[in-house]
DNA sequence: CTAACATATGAACAGTTATTCATATGTTCA
DNA sequence: TGAACATATGAATAACTGTTCATATGTTAG
């Protein structure tokens, strides 16, 4: 029998909810954003958003935790990336529920 | 020219930290994985996730707040129901990420 | 090795949030 | 109308979380 739709156990259920507290957060929603278009160093980021090197570094690493961005070290530098299309999926998923 | 890809502003990803804030709780993901299945009341929710009324009702709020669920009242009951189906898809998109 | 730079980390604080208890609102039935 | 029931709501509390500041770690170039 196809097993995929029953109902997830209490246990997958409390990692999902870890899961989405990560995407309920504007500033990393936005550091994945801007991810999607290419990968970026810590500084970039910031930069990009406009928000310290601090903030950044403490939120890209709960991304990391989540396997959610990637990192590869590049001299002094480390370029974060998306870790996979997941990502941009799940994002997209929100913005149609939003723009209706 | 396709704008569907292109970088959403910074509003637009407010809001959708604020969706994505819905779904990373337990309890509201339980509501919803339960009333997948079935339009239910209030206390038959409660009791399918052994949790008091009144924090049920609580997050029930929530829920219609953001649209994810329907209510329909039928004498003293209220009956909830999963409002679409972007519902179903969003955690079906989480699960598939954890699941690896 | 040292200075300069990029990133990571820890502690502290402010703001947010889920739950509980008590109670209010609203509905049905006698 | 009033009692019994189902749901909603407000206030209070405890726990959690994002940001900042200060500093540590790690890398490169001279």
């Amino acid at each position: 029998m196809d097993d995929k739709k029953s109902c997830p156990d209490i246990e997958v259920l409390f990692e999902l909810a870890d899961l989405f507290k990560v995407f309920g957060d504007s500033t990393r929603l936005r550091v994945m954003v801007t991810l999607s278009d290419s990968e970026l160093s810590v500084m970039e980021i910031a930069e990009a958003l406009n928000m310290e090197q601090s903030t950044i570094s403490h939120q890209l690493r709960v991304l990391r935790q989540n396997k959610l961005v990637r990192v590869r070290r590049d001299g002094k530098q480390m370029y974060y990336s998306l870790d996979d299309d997941h990502v941009k999926k799940i994002i997209e998923m929100g913005l149609d529920h939003i723009l209706e």
